[in-house]
DNA sequence: CAGATATGACAAC
DNA sequence: TTGTCCTATCTGG
């Protein structure tokens, strides 16, 4: 599942059970054998998420860095911890707890300059305070992109992902092709508080839910109460099934090889 | 049990 | 736009 979100939650998690403790590293699989015996033995200072990318703070100014790509996982839990079974990428222990990681796309160690390299080049994450949807808009205002395209471009909004892209411009109620400078600053704000809010709660539910609560029960009924990817949606891979709010249905597409859903009575092409 | 699929990103054409 | 990588899980036969 990871969108933004997850990777929030997972530094909020991580921090939680690991921050301020010595751990032992390793990896079982032995692709990043290198990278554990930096960090074995070593305190994390601190965790911390930027968009779809995550950074465990060791002391020594070592910079653990984990993008979980399209199939990456995390599990934790209390020691004593599990025998390794299958891809076991990288493994951590405190005295108190353990944690895993399979299948990610990065698994790395960093140093201070490669950790700002890699800052610089995301955009805005609606997930930090530190986010200006100013600075993401100089991005999107003046050119023909369209929104879709924008959204899933981590170097404009760090952290979106796919569902999130669709499932905002349902709620904005703009087809994805919608050139980015078709929207004036205040409609990018709007959706951006949008995003945020939904970013936010999916940090603290662990779950995409984007669908109002104040639906009918008819339209609610007509829909899976819940996807495959565990939340509630409008359009995420609803594809012929009715729009929860106009009947519609939903069309799916693709951009940029990612799919795309919209209903075309609610996000009308302009 | 093989094949398809998955919330991502990058290089190469 | 296509191919490639990472791994587990779900699907159909």
């Amino acid at each position: 599942m990871p969108e933004g979100h997850t990777i929030h939650r997972l530094a909020g998690i991580h921090r939680e059970l690991f921050a301020g403790r010595v751990v032992a590293v390793d990896s079982p699989q032995g692709r990043f054998a290198d990278g554990a015996t930096l960090l074995d033995g070593r305190r994390v200072a601190d965790t911390e998420a930027y968009g779809k990318h995550l950074l465990h703070h060791f002391d020594g100014e070592l910079t653990l860095h984990v993008h979980l790509g399209l199939y990456g996982k995390f599990a934790d839990g209390p020691r004593p911890a599990p025998d390794p079974v299958g891809q076991l990428r990288m493994r951590m222990m405190s005295d108190a707890h353990w944690l895993e990681l399979r299948g990610p796309t990065a698994c790395e160690v960093l140093t201070p300059p490669e950790v700002a390299a890699l800052r610089a080049r995301l955009g805005q994450d609606p997930l930090r305070d530190d986010a200006d949807p100013l600075l993401a808009y100089g991005k999107i205002g003046r050119g023909s992109k369209p929104l879709f395209a924008l959204l899933m471009d981590q170097t404009v909004v760090a952290g979106c992902g796919l569902i999130y892209a669709n499932e905002v411009l349902f709620r904005a109620g703009l087809a994805p092709t919608t050139p980015g400078r078709a929207i004036s600053f205040s409609r990018w704000q709007e959706m951006w508080d949008d995003l945020r809010a939904l970013m936010k709660e999916g940090v603290v539910r662990g779950r995409i839910d984007t669908v109002h609560s104040d639906h009918t029960p008819e339209a609610m009924r007509r829909a899976p109460r819940v996807d495959r990817h565990g939340g509630e949606v409008y359009v995420y891979r609803r594809p012929g099934q009715p729009c929860l709010v106009c009947g519609t249905a939903i069309v799916r597409g693709s951009m940029a090889g990612r799919n795309l859903y919209w209903c075309p009575v609610c996000q009308p092409s302009t």
